[in-house]
DNA sequence: CGTGAAGTGGGGAATTGTGGTGAATTGTGG
DNA sequence: CCACAATTCACCACAATTCCCCACTTCACG
């Protein structure tokens, strides 16, 4: 998508315990429905946002998470055109959902689309949204992950 | 101390509680479960993350040490794709957990496939964190830094 | 030995994952 | 504008898993 001024900037660090972290393997059924992982459903629990994640996957944020991005991208000025399209391929992409009461929420078939999800996908906590990957396109980002994480983490200069 | 040995824990000075020290072995039973030693565990109470190590094992820090990294990690900007990735190995290996009532943890079973851990795991000190080891691959680990201490160390470029 | 702490295993209760059924809602054609 | 089919929604039910507590055994130390 590519540079889309400092979105980063805005997130406020989060404390470990409301730090979305692990990864979690989930059946999709007929009608598109999947489960949250059950110790995040109270984050969730006054609604969400799912959209389009920069890379081929689904990402899930809390509605104050949602709304701090969502102000930024407004704040952005419209007579560029970049900022334009920014704003379109965030917001059109975008559906303010509900958890059912066992936790579920229905995933819009554009989205299982995109990330190619049919009836199995892996949740993954990032920090400060979820991330729902179909699985295998999950297994192969992790293998690349694997190999590199070493190397990226050293240019990025951060020490585990 | 029976079959849970304490190898090399034999230096370490009292009253140096800040730091983890040693090598201590456990088994892990049927539900994934390992104790963490129990001179360790004050500094565990209130939670602890264990995330995927650099090498084959698991690593285990304390929830101040981990926030200390998180933050290191989400300051870098989101629109580069190595940095989402480093991001993604990072939180999506990671899980907050807690000890339970006789000090064991819940190795998650994706983590435990990542470090080849069984029934038999080798805990180890070091300095700020706890790393988790499969028995044998500690024992290969360890052989190599016997063999090669000298040179490793004037690899790594730092003075002792 | 007696006592206490640590390592290990297990069992019952509560929670979670998952599929389904009937009511409400939406969309469409007459 | 109404009727009817198709879809969506909200709630229910059950199997499987997970969680939490208790119990036993071994070892260290008086």
């Amino acid at each position: 998508m590519g540079n889309c001024g400092e979105l980063w900037a805005l997130w406020e660090p989060r404390g470990v315990w409301d730090m979305f972290l692990g990864e979690y393997e989930y059946n999709i059924d007929q009608k598109g429905r999947v489960a949250i992982p059950a110790r995040f459903r109270d984050e969730f629990r006054g609604g969400l946002v799912v959209a389009r994640g920069y890379d081929r996957c689904i990402v899930v944020y809390p509605l104050p998470e949602w709304q701090r991005m969502a102000d930024k991208i407004t704040s952005l000025p419209l007579t560029r055109q970049t900022s334009r399209r920014l704003s379109r391929a965030t917001f059109a992409s975008a559906y303010n959902l509900e958890l059912d009461r066992q936790g579920r929420v229905i995933i819009p078939a554009s989205l299982r689309d995109y990330a190619g999800i049919r009836d199995s996908a892996v949740i993954v906590g990032v920090h400060n949204c979820l991330e729902i990957w179909d699985k295998d396109l999950w297994a192969a980002e992790k293998s690349i992950m694997t190999e590199q994480a070493a190397e990226i983490a050293e240019a990025a200069e951060v020490a585990l």
